[in-house]
DNA sequence: ACCCAGGGTCATA
DNA sequence: TATGACCATGGG
């Protein structure tokens, strides 16, 4: 079987796309909240949410922990699932603002860092993840759908598996790099955005075989072109 | 009108 | 443990 390894894959669309830049001069805790309203929800709502804390002096934890619930959840509409994600932003607030906010966080290890995040109601594996490699410069490989559906596609997996394998999988494959693992997670989305939504653009996508649709013109690629892996 | 977006939790079997 | 319902806005 030959496949792209996951290191040319990055190269592949680091060359395609350049760096992305993902939350760069952002407060770290900022960008947590951010990771939270984002849970299945288009990156534009979020934004439009950050703003409205923003002109509310809200964006910092104290405010959020002891806002009121239905107010706070009012200034979050745009991102949806806003009463939910309202009690998110309050929960962990509260654990940001006990845990001696960015800096105490900073001093456990990753190994203890990621439970206790994960403990947190509302933090799922990605968000966390998200969390460590974009707030806290921990160098965690982000799994997500898009991750799941482009190396199914390019035949690294032949079935569904759990978040944590798939980040094994990667973590093993890659040097361990923060900037790399934040290029990465972010060149993924972007690659999806554009390429596997709309079937005209097919044609230019720089991944071969990363689309299912008969429609795609890469399809027609032959296989025997690809690399193999290790 | 439908589908999805930078998911996670909870109830059910 | 493994699916399914639910959250809920805004843009295509």
């Amino acid at each position: 079987m030959k496949r792209f390894a996951p290191l040319q894959v990055y190269e592949t669309l680091l060359a395609a796309y350049g760096p992305q830049h993902w939350w760069p001069a952002e407060k770290p805790f900022e960008v947590m909240v951010g990771a939270i309203l984002t849970q299945n929800t288009n990156w534009q709502n979020v934004e439009k949410a950050i703003a409205n804390l923003k002109a509310h002096n809200m964006l910092n934890c104290e405010s959020i922990a002891t806002s009121n619930l239905a107010q706070l959840a009012d200034i979050i509409r745009s991102s949806g699932s806003y009463m939910q994600k309202a009690r998110y932003l309050q929960q962990f607030s509260l654990f940001y603002h006990n845990n001696g906010k960015r800096n105490g966080l900073m001093k456990s290890p990753l190994s203890l860092l990621r439970p206790r995040l994960l403990a947190v109601h509302g933090i799922g594996p990605e968000t966390a993840d998200s969390m460590l490699l974009y707030a806290l410069d921990k160098p965690v490989f982000v799994v997500d759908a898009y991750t799941k559906r482009l190396f199914m596609r390019l035949e690294h997996f032949s079935h569904e598996l759990d978040y944590d394998s798939i980040q094994h999988y990667f973590q093993q494959r890659l040097p361990e790099s923060l900037p790399l693992f934040q290029e990465f997670h972010a060149l993924i989305v972007e690659h999806a955005k554009r390429y596997c939504r709309s079937k005209p653009l097919c044609a230019k996508c720089p991944l071969i075989n990363c689309c299912p649709t008969a429609a795609c013109a890469t399809m027609e690629i032959n296989r025997s072109l690809l690399p193999d892996v290790d």
